[in-house]
RNA sequence: CGCGGGAUGGAGCAGCCAGGUAGCUCGUCAGGCUCAUAACCUGAAGGUCGUAGGUUCAAAUCCUACUCCCGCAACCA
C-alpha cells in the first residue's frame, strides 16, 4: 500500500500557486503508482487551527468555525476544479481528529514525555504573542509594529524534544532515504547541530489562544498548532481509531511494508516535518522502520516584471485554470520544474510547453495518424505487415522512452517522464515524415500494388500504435485528455491499462479507428506588440 | 564566520553525488514537406560550463579561496 500525503494548508487565505503545486505534484504520484498497480491512499487536507485564524476571523466579525469553513471551501473546490483526486480529506476540526490528539497527549504525558513549567517572557499585546532576539530590528529594538511589549510569565505544557535529539541524529545517518532529495538532509542535520536542545512549548492558555484542541487532562490549554497539525498524518490513517469510516491504520502504516511518504514544501522542513514529527512518532512509541519518508519539493518564485505583458498577470491558480484549462495548469506545474529545486513562473513557458509538447507534437500526431487512416485506409488498422528495420527501430525508441518514463517517475521526477514520452513523439513525427505514407498511398493509386497498400497500413499502425502507450503514459498527469485520446482511438480499455500491461500490440488486426479532432488546440495568445 | 540553493551558447534548464566526445526545449538562419492543430521534418550558426588556483593522464564534474544572485532566518508552499 502506498500511502501519500500532503502537507495541509493554511486556511488563512486563498489558495495560491503554491498550494495548487504540491496537491498537483501529489495527484499525479498517486495516479502514477496507480498505474504501476500499486494499491494507493492518497490524504490531503486543511489546517484550521491557530491564532492567526483566531485574529482574522476576529478581524472580520465571525465565528472561527465559521470563518474556516468559508475558506476550506475555496481550497476543495480548487481541488476538484483541478482533478486534484484524494481518497482521504484531513479538517483538523474534525472530532476523529481531535480525539485522536487528545489521546497522543495522555500517551506521552503517561509516557512522562511532558512536563509542566512556567517561564517569563517577553510579550506584545497587539500581535499576542511572545517576541524573541528574532523579532528584534536593527536597533536592537523591538519596533512600533508590536506595540507595547510587556514582560509576563505563563505556564506551558513542553514535550521533551531534547531528549531524542541524539537519536534523530543517529537516525538521519542510518537512513539516507529519510528526506528526498537527499541535499536537504544538511538542513536538518545543521539545524540539530545548533540546537540548544531546548524542548517544545506544546500548549497555549485559553487565556490568550481559545482555536484549538483542548488538553485532555488540562482543560486551561489548547494544543500548539504544530503538534495538533502534524498528527493528521496517523490521525486520518486511522491511528487510534475504534471503528469508524477511517483507514485501518495497520495497512496504512504500522504493518504496511511500503513506508509511508510525505510531500512537503521546502519551508517547512526545519524544524515541522525533518525535527518535530520524526521525534514525536519515535516518542510515541513508533519504530525506526516506521518513520516515514519525506519529499521535499521547492517554490514557484514569481517575479512580477517577468510575467507576461500580453497574456496579464494571471498567477491565481483559479483563473489561470479557468483561462487555459485545468490540464494545461497541471502539466505545466510538473513539467517546468525540477522535483525538489525552484523555478520561476511563466506564463510564456506554460503556453510554450503545451503548444510544442502536446498540441504540436503528441496531438498533431494523433491527428495526423487518424486522419490518414481514416483516409487512407478506411479506419482500419492492419498489424500484420512485416516490420522494417525502420518499424523496429520506432519501437526500439518506444521501449527506451517507456523504460526512461518508469525510471523517472520512480523517482518522483515529473519533469524527466514527461521529456521521455516526449522524445518518443518527436521521434513518430521524424518516423511519419520519413516513410512518407501519403506518397505511398498515391503511389499505389497508379500501381494498385497490393503490398504498397499494405505498407502504408504498417506504417499508420506504427504512428497509432505509439500514441496509444503515450496515452497512458500521460494518463498520471492528463487524465481528461488522455481519455479523449482513448475515445478516439476507440479504446476504452486503454485507460484502465497498467504499466506492465504496456507491450507492443496493445491495437488488435483489423481494429476500427475513431476520427480525429484536436485534444489539445493550440493556445493562441493574441499580441498587442 | 547563521542556514540552504544557484552561476552552463540569445532565453530557460539538464548534466555534477559514482571525473573521460558539453545535452535538451525555445529563439535565430537556411532548406524540405503537405497526411496534419499556420502543425511536421532536415541542416546550420552560437558555449574557454562565474573568477583564480589545486588534485589528476584527464575537471562543467573532485578540493581550496573569492565574486555575484536568490530563498529562508519574520503567519505566508
Amino acid at each position: 500500500m502506498f500511502y501519500l500525503t500532503t502537507a495541509i494548508d493554511y486556511t488563512n487565505g486563498s489558495p495560491h500557486i503554491g498550494h495548487a503545486y504540491e496537491k498537483v505534484l501529489a495527484d499525479v504520484i498517486a495516479r502514477y503508482r496507480r498505474l504501476r498497480g500499486d494499491e494507493v491512499y492518497f490524504l490531503t487536507g486543511v489546517d484550521q487551527h491557530g491564532q492567526k485564524v483566531q485574529q482574522t476571523a476576529e478581524k472580520e466579525g465571525v465565528h472561527p468555525a465559521t470563518f474556516v469553513k468559508r475558506t476550506t471551501k475555496k481550497f476543495s473546490a480548487l481541488w476538484e476544479k483541478l482533478g486534484v483526486d484524494y481518497d482521504g480529506w484531513a479538517e483538523t476540526i474534525d472530532d476523529r481528529h481531535k480525539a485522536c490528539v487528545g489521546k497522543i497527549l495522555q500517551d506521552l504525558k503517561d509516557k512522562g514525555q511532558l512536563y509542566k513549567k512556567s517561564k517569563k517572557d517577553l510579550y506584545s499585546v497587539r500581535q499576542e504573542q511572545f517576541l524573541t532576539d528574532r523579532d528584534r530590528n536593527e536597533q536592537g529594538e523591538f519596533g512600533p509594529e508590536w506595540g507595547e511589549v510587556i514582560e509576563i510569565e505563563e505556564e506551558n505544557w513542553y514535550f521533551k524534544l531534547s531528549e531524542h535529539a541524539e537519536w534523530l541524529k543517529a537516525f538521519l545517518e542510518s537512513t539516507p532515504d529519510f528526506i528526498i532529495p537527499g541535499f536537504r538532509k544538511a538542513e536538518v542535520a545543521n539545524a540539530l547541530e545548533r540546537s540548544p536542545g531546548l524542548d517544545l512549548c506544546i500548549s497555549r492558555p485559553k487565556s490568550r489562544l481559545r482555536w484549538g484542541i483542548e488538553f485532555p487532562f488540562d482543560p486551561e490549554y489548547v494544543t500548539y498548532v504544530w503538534f495538533d497539525a502534524l498528527i493528521n498524518y496517523i490521525s486520518f490513517a486511522g491511528y487510534l481509531s475504534e471503528g469508524g469510516e477511517l483507514p485501518d491504520f495497520a495497512k496504512l502504516w504500522s504493518e504496511n511494508p511500503t513506508r509511508p511518504v510525505h510531500i512537503i514544501g521546502k519551508d517547512i522542513l526545519v524544524p515541522a516535518h525533518g525535527i518535530y514529527w520524526p521525534i514525536m512518532l519515535h516518542a510515541m512509541g513508533f519504530a525506526d522502520d516506521r518513520i516515514p519518508q519525506i519529499l521535499v519539493h521547492g517554490w514557484w518564485n514569481i517575479r512580477g516584471e517577468k510575467m507576461s505583458k500580453s497574456l496579464g498577470n494571471i498567477v491565481d491558480p483559479n483563473e489561470l485554470a479557468d483561462k487555459f484549462g485545468p490540464e494545461a495548469v497541471r502539466y505545466y506545474l510538473v513539467r517546468d520544474i525540477i522535483t525538489g529545486k525552484d523555478s520561476d513562473f511563466d506564463l510564456d513557458r506554460l503556453v510554450m510547453l503545451y503548444n510544442t509538447e502536446l498540441a504540436n507534437a503528441l496531438g498533431n500526431l494523433c491527428n495526423r495518424a487518424l486522419n490518414m487512416s481514416q483516409t487512407f485506409t478506411d479506419g482500419v488498422i492492419r498489424t500484420d505487415g512485416e516490420p522494417t528495420a525502420d518499424d523496429l527501430e520506432l519501437r526500439k525508441s518506444l521501449a527506451d522512452s517507456i523504460a526512461d518514463y518508469r525510471t523517472a517517475m520512480d523517482d518522483y521526477d515529473i519533469s524527466r517522464g514527461l521529456e521521455a514520452i516526449n522524445r518518443h513523439v518527436v521521434h513518430c513525427n521524424g518516423y511519419a515524415e520519413r516513410m512518407k505514407p501519403w506518397e505511398l498511398n498515391k503511389a499505389w493509386k497508379t500501381s494498385n500494388d497490393p503490398a504498397v497498400k499494405e505498407r502504408v497500413g504498417t506504417i499508420l499502425y506504427h504512428l497509432a500504435e505509439s500514441v496509444a502507450h503515450a496515452a497512458v503514459l500521460l494518463s498520471p498527469v492528463l487524465p481528461e485528455a488522455t481519455a479523449k485520446l482513448a475515445s478516439q482511438l476507440a479504446l476504452p480499455g486503454l485507460t484502465d491499462l497498467k504499466l506492465n500491461d504496456l507491450a507492443w500490440g496493445l491495437i488488435p488486426d483489423g481494429h476500427s479507428i475513431g476520427k480525429p479532432k484536436p485534444v489539445f488546440p493550440r493556445i493562441v495568445v493574441e499580441d498587442p506588440a
